[in-house]
DNA sequence: TGTAATTAATCAGTATGCTGACTATATTCA
DNA sequence: TGAATATAGTCAGCATACTGATTAATTACA
């Protein structure tokens, strides 16, 4: 019943290594290196500029050891600027450069046109129902994650 | 329309995190330490005895590059044993050992279990209809991916 | 037959993710 | 107030994944 190519778990992998790929080659030809994890940060960050790592983590669902990574790279390449918080000296607020800035600009098209490809198999139809029960089962397993959503208040 | 909450790469990325997460914490339940690469990895040669790597990468979805550490690991583990082929002296073939038969015996029900609850979010309906459209959104994309599906025969 | 092209596997380098430990700073509350 | 607790961030270590290069063996074909 759950063979290997019915698992979800396992199609989930395949999905995701697909989506990757995907991503990186439409954002290529726009002419950037950046990682769907890069550029959600970046976006995130330009929603709420001055947030911290912690809040920004929760808000995309990533581990708090994984972002000190990710946004050492955003820093090295310029499109991130990382201070020490005024108000807690723990804390690391982010703002996004000019640079940064014209990098989200310019790829936001290749963005959208990637969740476009990684769909493409799907009729319209198909398309939403998907997203809507992905979304839906994504929900609900978020807590068994080390790094789940934490939505704005 | 596309914000990161509705983008499929983003969702993707998180069910993928949880399913991972899930994944782990059935099988250290029944006292093992492994991952769905390496389960799909032993599977694959119970299935297939003698099979060499480039092959088993290709019936699973694994890049390559990425086999060679899975494997070593295994071979670590004592639960795979790896020869060069008689047939070509490039290639390396995979035979489980003894206790590599018995890890999969004792974790088989971890994985079941953890399959069911990746998707205890959806009715058993929605459940169906998940797992069909991403199976078909997986096998559409399978050619984008570097390590794309390639079944036997 | 002998050279070119292909193939199996590995390796180096880089990026996500995880676990678990640690430092520095803030907060709580007896 | 001051000791216990909590929080933000980092670090070390490990496992997937990827790109691109290299080695060794095989196959194709001029």
């Amino acid at each position: 019943m759950f063979d290997l190519g019915n698992m979800p778990g396992h199609l989930i992998r395949r999905y995701h290594q697909a989506a990757v790929a995907i991503f990186h080659r439409e954002v290529a030809q726009f002419g950037y290196d950046l990682t769907p994890v890069q550029f959600a940060a970046l976006d995130r960050v330009q929603e709420s500029p001055g947030i911290d790592q912690i809040t920004l983590a929760g808000l995309i669902a990533y581990d708090r050891t994984t972002i000190t990574g990710v946004v050492d790279r955003l820093v090295q390449k310029g499109w991130l600027e990382r201070s020490i918080s005024v108000r807690d000296r723990r804390a690391r607020v982010l703002h996004l450069t000019d640079e940064g800035k014209q990098v989200l600009t310019v790829i936001r098209p290749a963005v959208k046109k990637a969740q476009r490809v990684m769909l493409h198999g799907l009729s319209e139809v198909e398309a939403d129902q998907f997203v809507r029960l992905l979304k839906k089962a994504t929900e609900r397993v978020n807590e068994l994650s080390r790094a789940p959503l934490k939505p704005e208040t």
